[in-house]
DNA sequence: GTCTATACTTTGATAGAC
DNA sequence: GTCTATCAAAGTATAGAC
């Protein structure tokens, strides 16, 4: 991932159908929206003050106010960016598979999928993650829905691979997804893009959920 | 897990050798504590208010002073609380097992062990694992540290599996290492000791790390 | 041990000049 | 669009009575 933050401004662009000629009201805000995933990532949402963000941009604190109307918008902004952008993306690859696609198939696209944008919001997905349950209940109820939304894809794709027979038997669906999202997103703690490169990351996990850390050793 | 906070009462007992016959400053302590917990893991670093932690425990805020001498004082002691809870807890789990214990044995005894006391340690456990990046960078160091010296215990765990060759010779063990630490954690954000057993949710996270979702497809 | 009172700082947000 | 100036509210922490 050399491109980081592009990927959430074309992100961004797409899903409000700004003319292609960015304005410079338009730069700011993103740069604001940019500076603000991150602190609020690292310091989480009552910690991440408007004159923290705004001098990360070169900006003084009440400026911040002429793009966004207040910290909440700026927090609701971030997250549904992240929030969004991953299960578009996820959504994307799974239906672009060839129907003749296997259970197995369809979630491995859907890990590699996920840990890709996961990987490629990185601050949005971070601040999302680590502040989701700080904000003011007005505020986190549509992203709470959101994300069950999401979670409720991810049932599915694990209901039609059971009933293919590809699954264990002897599993919780429920607990195998918070299992499965747990451990993905668990990187987004760790991965430096400077390491491993992010397809191989990627088809190790694939491995460790399909088939387990263990040589065949199954009774 | 139908008894939560006596066992970190216990744990907080043990580790800092205090009389069994509690007088009524530890017990004030340890509900401020206790508290104290609770709304760092809901609102973060920040978010915390000492008013806010008093009002659950019918205090003033200037009275949690007497027990703890500052914000960072009480977050350093419910981080320190669990983490060494933890660490303590699958230490010995798995030191207790006999000599002829497989790399699987020890490793699913890990899991059990990890898991459990997670589990057990709660609100403290859920304001580790949430505010350890968003306090002071002085306080934050010597945690990190313990939190590094136990993931190291992981890996070795995972590394004598692997040279016993029980494990997969094609996976990258600092990965699974992450990998498994992290799903096993999630477990934090929803589980309810209203819901499915304990011991259940521990057999099928270890079967789900040990041999993965899909049935004996393996090639 | 816990209280009331309070000093001092930082915060989110607004008003109005440029 | 961004700035300076400013305010009311809320924060950590201390002092001293009880």
């Amino acid at each position: 991932m050399i491109r980081t933050e592009p990927s959430v401004a074309d992100h961004l662009q797409n899903s409000q159908k700004i003319p292609a000629r960015t304005r410079k009201a338009d730069i700011s805000r993103e740069r604001v929206l940019g500076a603000a995933a991150k602190i609020f990532a690292e310091r989480g949402y009552a910690g991440t003050t408007m004159r923290a963000v705004a001098d990360r941009v070169g900006l003084q604190a009440a400026s911040i106010y002429y793009h966004y109307r207040s910290k909440e918008d700026l927090i609701e902004a971030v997250i549904g960016t992240a929030l969004v952008g991953v299960s578009q993306a996820v959504h994307l690859a799974v239906a672009s598979l060839p129907a003749s696609a296997s259970g197995r198939d369809r979630i491995d696209s859907a890990i590699f999928a996920h840990l890709t944008s996961v990987l490629t919001f990185g601050d949005y997905a971070l601040a999302s993650r680590r502040v989701l349950g700080q904000i003011p209940a007005h505020v986190r109820r549509k992203h709470v829905a959101l994300r069950d939304a999401y979670g409720n894809f991810w049932l599915e794709l694990l209901e039609s691979a059971r009933v293919g027979g590809e699954l264990r038997g002897d599993i919780d669906l429920h607990l195998a997804r918070t299992f499965i999202l747990g451990a993905l997103n668990s990187a987004l703690e760790w991965y430096k893009p400077q390491g491993k490169a992010l397809h191989e990351i990627a088809s190790q996990f694939s491995l460790l959920i399909d088939e387990g850390i263990f040589a065949q050793t199954r009774k």
